[in-house]
DNA sequence: CGTATAATTGAATTACGTCAAAGTCCGTGG
DNA sequence: CCACGGACTTTGACGTAATTCAATTATACG
């Protein structure tokens, strides 16, 4: 049930909240879905790491062998297609695009220190909206100024690390004021440049 | 007349508070000293990205080349080795230590993730004690249950993603229930399994 | 000494968390 | 078609951790 191979091109199917572990095979290539990385605290509280969206390679980190076992969470159903060790015994090209996904995944955990040091809730949230619509839209899955957004109030807490309940009031803040529109499954931002200031960003930042 | 004993060893030397780039040279190995990498929001809130302490290459995301100008801030004189370009043209075994330094830079990033989204002031600080009292042990640097200590609380505040103010109050807290020995530039950790408890440890977890 | 930087303290405020209950949405099966 | 259940969102009242502002006291340093 959990891979299901296709012959003609491989494909890597997987259910929501479904573990991917690294024994389970090669990496993949996200094509359609949402997964993450996530830590716990001893007392269950959970911090999400690392968020993947569609074009994203999943997990890059497990090439690097010696690390500890990174699991990955599906947090929807997710089509994706097997990259076994291509990226690894490639030719150099393929090698640059594996070492260039991990040096990404690393900048941006940088940028997200800085967002969950010293960003407030309001500014989390919209820094967190704009990164997912531009990482979608740059993958080919935004349609003028909306993409599909597969986040629970509860996923989008532990991303930021705050809870739900203050999650759906800055929301529903943002909201009022124009700032976002966000029904369901579904994400628009009528004003990037407005919202870019509700994050704090820099004004020549480049998210990614 | 005289005798050399020592053939010229290459030293830098660097003073507290100056900014060291990426132009300025080649890696650095600091033998003394402590060093940080941190971010700014628009309005001035900084961020304490990255810690450099003795033993540490800095910084060692530097030869990934197309990244932006990573900027290292002394925070104490350092003295360091420069290390040219021998990581990436050596042998194999120095560029794998080259690429483990990366991968244990973005391992401790990913647990401070966890750690600014998901514990509390005194979670935070009790962990970047328990982080920097052990780093400091695997570089020689520390004396039974003690290490030198480099930071001001305003820095202290600028890692935990708090303000100074409570960062004091906070440690103030810590000194009176014995958790640890802080006194100006030399911290001690009485009982580290009390410490680990204190900073939401898992029991098998390893610092790093 | 004198000046700067760092640590400490207090009082008032605020942002965010907790707890608990209702309301909504959506798929599933009868 | 409706009833049901489960996951998600929304709301209110209240509690608390952390911030802010503004002094004051220590500590280092030339």
């Amino acid at each position: 049930m959990s891979v299901q191979f296709e012959t003609a091109r491989p494909v890597a199917l997987f259910k929501p909240h479904q573990i991917i572990r690294k024994e389970q095979g090669a990496l993949f290539r996200i094509q359609e879905g949402w997964a993450c990385h996530y830590a716990l605290l001893p007392d269950g509280r959970r911090q999400i790491i690392t968020l993947y969206l569609p074009g994203d390679i999943c997990d890059p980190r497990w090439v690097t062998g010696s690390d500890e076992p990174e699991e990955v969470l599906t947090l929807t159903a997710i089509k994706a297609s097997p990259l076994s060790n291509r990226l690894i015994d490639g030719d150099d090209a393929e090698r640059r695009e594996f070492w260039r996904a991990l040096s990404v995944i690393e900048r941006r955990q940088r940028r997200w220190l800085l967002t969950l040091g010293r960003r407030s809730a309001g500014e989390r949230i919209a820094y967190l909206f704009l990164e997912i619509y531009e990482r979608m839209r740059r993958a080919g899955f935004a349609y003028g100024q909306q993409c599909a957004f597969n986040l629970t109030q509860t996923e989008i807490a532990d991303l930021t690390g705050l809870t739900s309940v203050h999650v759906n009031r800055t929301i529903q803040g943002m909201r009022t004021r124009g700032q976002i529109e966000l029904d369901g499954r579904w994400l628009r931002i009528p004003d990037p440049d407005l919202l870019r200031q509700v994050a704090a960003f820099h004004a020549d930042e480049v998210v990614e």
